[in-house]
DNA sequence: ATTATTAATGTAAGCGCTTACAGTAATCCA
DNA sequence: TGGATTACTGTAAGCGCTTACATTAATAAT
């Protein structure tokens, strides 16, 4: 180890150069343009490099350099699974070009989100990946001003300017809703994630009015019950829901885990499901096909819409631009918690 | 916006102190040292810094400060909640001092576990967060060379220099297994993890073992499986146990993913559980309490080992040193699916 | 062999911040 | 009121990298 390197001291770029008796050029080309440098010299570098242990400084390399390779993904919550396949998907596709991520999560508050954003950015981020359409118009101010490079995921951007890797959450919980009712269901409730700074969760609702609506039920006759999220949560949603009308037979959930708490509470009150009261959910996740009765849900294409969303952040830093609005697919899985509402006695 | 501030380029400390007309030490003071500067200055640099939308460059900071605030946690996966609660734990105790998590992980893979660790530090990572004790022996190298604080979660480390905070994973499944074989269990078969790099895993294993020992079984007659962590893995490897032995009665499963797996392969094969079969898991996330049957499984302190690992990296920052090895309780949850067996006529 | 090209390497100027040290203003005490 | 403290603020030297430009070595062309 040389004399001037502190045991807690990590080595430096200089090091590797005095060590391979080559200058600091030299060895910053070998490590990020090794096609520039001489085969003999590169395995000189390259030796000091491992001898030493050595292992580029970020924040000096991207001071430097004025990028990173490192991409931003900003999520609402960790706390369930909904998002982690997305990000794995993008993970893994960054990968591919020697990119990584890191990633921060909002808690659905949309201050630190904002917070979280200038917190990557500043460290460097060369592009963010956001969940959905309803961002604070400071957020898209920032953006725009800085010009860095977006990609919105889970839904259709509303924004021509910021590209969108996701679906079209209305006409799919419409789809869904139309299943349902088609069904015989009349007597509807709905367990929503809150709506207000959550545009997937008011699109979902809004889904299922228009499918009411479409076959001439009333859509104010949903009842909605908005909750937080979580399987308790939607546990007591789906009693409040039943409390205020024993009749309904067709309860929807804005996404599995409410749906979840929906099945427990029906279980504990004694409700059968899907005899006495059909349930949905969206998203299917894999929650959704490992409880009892399997959930009725939406697919999401979470990994293509993790991978797709790398691949437009790194397009557009070549300057590639390519579609900016990809719209996936989604389908209806059908499973038991969904079936035809039974003939009830009216009490 | 000042002339020499291109739209895309984020306004600097520079920046700020001549719109504020002082000097850049003193933004810098207002920033992290404020009780060193005056009320007044500190208004016009704080009004300046706001004006500007002005947000530190971190690579810049972390360069000259030669510290970053940030803290590193390197989980084996992201894909399950097993590590979700313990990581928002651990962020949230960072965020009372003003620091922050960044989050990777290794795909149980000790190679990118050491490429990850290097990454993590040499993004400024004062302090690391690691799961379990069995690491590539390098990486122990590498983290004592650089004096690096790290501590290792959900295990008790071996390592007195390292500092631990977890549970006694074999006692754990000792205690469990005793529980179930005190039922009257005899033939019995464990699905685990794989072993190879995971002391929890062998552990867990080891606990059955144990307790089968003590109460007269022979320990090596526990049939083992090993598998991938998936739900589908411990629906096929429930059906190769079942397979190769169909006296079994009890299949304990060396975490809970695992185990639902097995719940699956079971109702699927036509097999009740607990009536035909107990099944017992280990982590107690919330998939345990949803599936039906319920879950027996053990309990384990996830957000606690987060938030006093956070705290034992926060207090060897400041150069406290502390009870190093901290080991929690964990507790067996008695849910459905465990039994004592029934009387089987021997075919 | 000599010159024109091209390839490989070196030199040195920052990138945006923190902080030791120096300098200046404000406050104290006799 | 003058000198000694004390409290703020400024100056400037890096932190460890990348990269434009200058220089030197290798190769091609005449």
């Amino acid at each position: 180890m040389p004399a001037n390197l502190r045991s807690t001291d990590l080595p430096t770029l200089q090091d590797v150069a005095e060590a391979a008796k080559v200058s600091t050029a030299t060895v910053s080309r070998c490590l990020n343009n090794p096609e520039q440098v001489t085969a003999r010299t590169k395995k000189r570098v390259m030796d000091a490099v491992s001898r030493l242990g050595y292992s580029p400084n970020f924040g000096a390399r991207a001071l430097a350099a004025r990028r990173t390779n490192t991409f931003g993904a900003i999520i609402p919550t960790m706390d369930n699974a909904i998002f982690a396949r997305g990000l794995q998907a993008f993970q893994k596709a960054l990968e591919t070009e020697h990119a990584t991520m890191i990633v921060a999560s909002s808690s659905y508050d949309p201050d630190i989100e904002l917070d979280q954003i200038r917190n990557l950015v500043a460290r460097g981020a060369d592009g963010l990946f956001l969940i959905g359409n309803d961002h604070d118009p400071e957020i898209y101010e920032f953006l725009s001003r800085r010009n860095i490079p977006t990609v919105l995921a889970w839904t259709i951007s509303s924004d021509p300017e910021l590209a969108s890797v996701g679906f079209n959450n209305l006409e799919a919980s419409r789809t869904l809703a139309l299943e349902a009712l088609n069904l015989g269901h009349q007597r509807i409730g709905f367990i929503s994630a809150h709506t207000a700074h959550n545009d997937r969760a008011r699109d979902r609702v809004r889904g299922a009015r228009k499918a009411m609506e479409e076959l001439g039920l009333d859509p104010e006759a949903l009842r909605l019950e908005e909750t937080n999220y979580s399987i308790d949560c939607g546990f007591e949603a789906f009693n409040r829901l039943m409390a205020a009308d024993k009749e309904i037979t067709l309860v929807m959930c804005g996404n599995d885990v409410l749906a979840v708490g929906a099945l427990q509470a029906a279980r504990h009150a004694g409700i059968r499901i899907p005899e006495d009261v059909s349930v949905t959910g969206f998203d299917d996740i894999e929650l959704a096909r490992v409880v009892t009765p399997a959930l009725t849900t939406v697919h999401v294409p979470h990994r293509q819409m993790g991978r797709l969303a790398a691949q437009l952040l790194l397009e557009e830093r070549k300057g590639e631009t390519s579609s900016r609005h990809i719209v996936l697919d989604t389908n209806v899985v059908l499973r038991e918690s969904l079936a035809p509402p039974k003939f009830r006695d009216k009490r």
